[in-house]
RNA sequence: GCCGGAGUGGCGGAAUGGCAGACGCGGCGGACUCAAAAUCCGCUGCCCGCAAGGGCGUGGGGGUUCGACUCCCCCCUCCGGUACCA
């Protein structure tokens, strides 16, 4: 085998590394301190096949693990399959057969191209999330989702059996009190609004809606009631926020979360009702909810209470009918009808133009007495806030859209302050909370018109109500207060409004709680089951399945067709499964499944453990191998999984079953590879490229060389399958630096020898040794193999090619590309793979050269260059630069004014004239 | 609109205050060969020039600096996310 023949060196390793379990990884790391926990977003196994988007990622990583192992790190480096999902459950709609088998064939086709691949897997610890052992713990997680409530005052989860039931709830009944503590877990029931898509036939969560069509599919989705099961993420919000904090995480996957979570403080204010008799005055405390005949609002900008014009409650505010007057009657509900028609995309649509109609009811101003209109509109949501606003048309855009329409007044209470004259128009400033950032003038206004870019507004405009002012500047028209800068002011206005029982100070978010239930066949079912009476029907009491008896595993289904009605699919399960009897009483399981996110939110942990049937995880282990130390995939699941696994985790961690606060301490998203053309690969745009026949033509180590040697990981970058023969010809070039090609057995070039290698050739070894370290260690492959490329081409054209440079190359190249390097390795005599072969070190000393060549500027422009003993000090640089004769030249007639010398590097002289 | 990322040769990219374009692709030329393939060697940002050499050049405009792809201010374009969240 003279040639460089990837298609007989790979298949050998593969077979080699895997009946010699030589990536299998220790139950705990041998030195605590040099461990590495190395993880891959699993893919989903769809129909289609390994796409090459996916090996870059994992490549990464199998880069990163391979250098550990040579550095002395136990790794941890597994792989599985992330296998429930709609996909398979379509297929199965239509052939009739079990997604399990549709399943298990597309797994074995993603287990086979991965292995192909040559990644450093510790193929035993494999699982799959639709394994029946799997699912058990997910279900013993959601048992004790559904076993703990959130302590506000500590910030924790606890266990059920610590929440105290309040004396006058117990003295309502044990129904009551049942009932009591359900809605306190954090997996409950609720039949709120849900995004149901007739196309798919389920219920999607919030994040799997896109401008109100599905995410898979683009289907509408419309809003209906539904029984649901819901998981209380949003207890989670301020641990979730604040935990990104000390996470090694892209800043823009922290700002994502951090606004997907849309934490912002302001104040609740209670508006008494004109006519219901009460006044706000008096001091008392601040109810936790409001008092019959006072409407509440959330603001983020109290300071602003005195420019309250008008108040809007949302279309489905609790309080239209009562706040209806008799003449306004046939107005509302003709509005409000046509609000609930409207799904989430015609309101999206029609965002732009603000309608609304008055109640014909007034609210008293707590601050000023003052009566105001109360309206109905759809740009306030009743699922944020409190659902009502005070509308503060001069300093807010879209209460002065919806003022400007409907000819409400508009009061300025904020003076940008300074200069009458703005310099820089810009067209919105809704970040209320910003405070000025202190440039004279530089504030930020709406016009009202948006066609201007640059503008001098004066400053009597807000008040003429001509423009929006939405940023911080100084009290008007407020009373009292008048003068006292924004910020200051809603500290006051928050502390009065507190001491006079009509307000406090809130905290808002825009995450909701997360629907957790899917009208699916192919998920994990709850292990939960509703009580029924002697007549078959619910008593509404939950039962869940006792732990010894999971996993709850999935029935056999003949149809999976869904019926266009929100019941599940395991509504048609056998009796036998749908009826089991708990305790002794008769019950209804639930039909619902669990959504694909579920499987996916701690399989970290269980690959730590995966054979555990006592737990889902050992503690001993997940103290010793947790958090996961570099977790990479793409930036698709920057919100959803990311959130979601974390919530879980801290719940976890709240019930002492993992140890750590937070579960991936470093995070990177691969950027996309993208077609030859530039654009996203597709099949209708037929630009995918297949891995296996990259595989076939080139070889595994050149598919994987080529996606890190395309540019930066995160990076987007197009596919080129030059660029693939090109990385395939360097590996040939340092196949042929070290063997024979011409001759008929693997046998070593004449070139290599044990002779001492000389100073260059040491220097030249040692400064890619320190390069490629240090650029893997910055996850910088594609400059770590230009390095490599570099020190291949200086030994090629060096007739003597000593063993330890080659040695060094080989055990450099082998991360990148595995089957090369031990191929090579067992060339130059090695018995054993070098998986665990000591990394090569650097030395200072051999980088050092005797001369070093200082550049010499002359005004800034290079001139010329000067070779100096390394180590030369200023004086003798500038001697030798004016010692230069062509530097002398350039010189001649001019006044040097200014010398700079940057000792090793440049000389830099300033001249006049 | 808001948030995040990015704009450098024909192409992918390198350089994060000190020689812009490392490395690779593509292109051009050469060696080997009867020839081709394979391999090896050289050149390759643009403009002027026979050459020596000179000028220009990192999306645009301004600034800081002896010196800016790199730092600061403003603007433009592209990609991703998000959007009546009060």
């Amino acid at each position: 085998m003279p040639r460089y023949n990837p298609a007989t060196i790979e298949p050998k390793w593969q077979a080699f590394w895997e009946a010699d379990n030589t990536f299998s990884a220790p139950r705990l790391p041998k030195d605590p301190d040099k461990k590495l926990y190395a993880l891959d977003m699993f893919p989903y196994p769809s129909g289609d096949g390994l796409h090459v988007g996916h090996p870059e990622g994992y490549t990464a990583t199998d880069i990163v693990c391979r250098a550990r192992r040579m550095q002395g790190y136990s790794v941890v480096h597994p792989m599985g399959f992330d296998a429930f999902g709609l996909p398979a459950e379509e297929h199965a709609i239509k052939t009739g057969e079990h997604p399990r088998v549709q399943t298990e064939k597309n797994i074995a086709t993603f287990r086979r191209q991965l292995k192909m691949l040559g990644f450093s897997y510790d193929w035993d610890r494999e699982i799959a999330t639709t394994d029946v052992e799997y699912v058990r713990w997910t279900q013993w997680i959601f048992l004790q989702l559904f076993d703990t409530w959130f302590d506000k005052e500590q910030q924790r989860g606890r266990p059920i059996a610590e929440l105290e039931i309040p004396q006058d709830v117990q003295a309502m009944g044990e129904d009551f009190a049942r009932r009591w503590v359900d809605e306190r877990r954090l997996a409950f029931q609720s039949s709120a609004p849900v995004n149901w898509c007739p196309a798919l036939g389920t219920v999607l969560a919030n994040e799997e809606v896109i401008d109100g069509k599905s995410e898979r599919g683009g289907h509408p989705v419309e809003r209906r009631p539904l029984r649901q099961w819901m998981l209380r993420i949003t207890s989670y919000a301020d641990r979730l926020s604040a935990g990104l904090e000390k996470l090694d995480w892209p800043e823009g996957v922290k700002a994502l979360q951090r606004n997907w979570i849309g934490r912002s403080t302001g104040a609740e204010v209670d508006f008494q009702l004109a006519g219901s008799g009460q006044t706000a005055e008096g001091s008392k405390a601040f109810p936790e909810k409001p008092a019959d005949g006072v409407l509440r609002v959330y603001t983020t900008r109290p300071d602003t209470l005195f420019g309250a014009t008008y108040m809007v409650i949302a279309p489905e505010h609790p309080y239209v009918e009562r706040l209806t007057t008799s003449d306004q009657a046939a107005a509302v509900k003709a509005y409000v009808e046509a609000a609930s028609f409207k799904s989430d995309l015609d309101r999206t649509e029609l965002a732009k133009d603000k309608t609304g109609v008055f109640t014909g009811s007034y609210a008293i101003n707590p601050v000023n007495g003052e009566p105001i209109p109360i309206w109905i509109a759809d740009y306030v949501l009743i699922s944020y806030g409190t659902g009502a606003i005070m509308a503060v048309p001069a300093h807010d855009e879209r209460d002065f859209e919806f003022a400007k329409k409907f000819g409400l007044p508009i009061k300025a209470v904020v003076d940008p302050g300074g200069d009458l004259e703005v310099k820089k128009i810009v067209y919105s400033g809704y970040k209320t909370d910003q405070p000025d950032d202190g440039r004279i003038g530089a504030v930020e206004y709406t016009p009202a018109k948006k066609e201007e870019t640059q503008q001098t507004i004066p400053r009597e405009a807000i008040s003429d109500g001509e423009y929006v002012f939405a940023g911080a500047g100084v009290a008007i028209n407020s009373g009292e207060f008048d003068g006292t800068p924004t910020a200051e002011f809603k500290t006051k206005i928050t502390a009065w409004l507190t001491q006079n029982g009509v307000g406090k100070e809130a905290v808002n978010y825009k995450l909701r709680d997360w629907l957790f239930s899917r009208q699916r066949f192919w998920g994990e079912p709850f292990p939960i089951a509703h009580e029924l009476d002697v007549d078959g029907k619910p008593t509404g009491q939950i039962r869940t399945v006792a732990e010894e008896d999971l996993p709850v595993d999935l029935p056999h289904l003949v149809d999976f067709k869904p019926h266009g009605r929100p019941e599940p699919p395991l509504d048609k399960a056998p009796k036998e499964w749908l009826y089991p009897t708990i305790d002794g009483v008769k019950c209804k399981r639930e039909t619902n499944t669990m959504p694909q996110w579920a499987g996916s939110c701690w399989y970290y942990l269980r690959f730590l453990d995966p054979k555990n049937s006592d737990a889902p995880i050992d503690p001993d282990i997940e103290k010793a191998w947790m958090p996961v130390d570099l977790y990479i995939g793409g930036a698709e699941h920057a919100v959803l999984h990311l959130l979601y696994s974390r919530f879980w985790h801290m719940v976890l961690f709240d019930r002492g079953v993992v140890s750590t606060p937070e579960p991936f301490q470093k995070l990177v998203n691969q950027g996309m590879i993208l077609g030859e053309n530039g654009e996203k690969m597709s099949k209708s745009r037929g630009n995918v490229v297949n891995p296996d026949e990259v595989v076939r033509e080139y070889g595994a180590d050149a598919l994987r060389l080529y996606e890190m040697f395309m540019g930066p990981l995160p990076d987007s970058k197009p596919w080129n399958m030059d660029g693939v023969a090109g990385v395939r010809n360097f590996l040939g070039r340092v196949w042929r630096l070290m063997i024979d090609d011409r001759a008929e057995e693997v046998s070593l070039a004449a070139e290599v020898s044990d002779a001492e290698p000389t100073a260059e050739q040491l220097r030249v070894t040692h400064a890619t040794i320190k390069a490629v370290t240090e650029d893997i260690d910055k996850l910088s492959f594609n400059t770590a193999i230009a390095r490599m490329m570099e020190l291949v081409n200086f030994f090629t054209k060096e007739t003597t090619r000593p063993r330890e440079c080659m040695e060094a190359l080989v055990l450099l190249v082998s991360p990148f590309a595995p089957h090369l390097g031990d191929e090579l390795w067992a060339a130059l005599g090695h018995d054993e793979t070098l998986a665990y072969e000591p990394w090569p070190a650097f030395d200072e000393a051999y980088l050092a050269t005797d001369t070093v060549d200082i550049v010499v500027q002359i005004s800034g422009k290079v001139r010329g260059k000067v070779s100096v003993p390394t180590g030369a000090d200023q004086a003798t640089i500038l001697a030798a630069v004016k010692a230069d004769p062509k530097i002398g030249e350039q010189l001649a007639g001019k006044q040097v004014v200014k010398e700079i010398v940057v000792p090793g590097k440049l000389v830099n002289l300033v001249v006049k004239g």
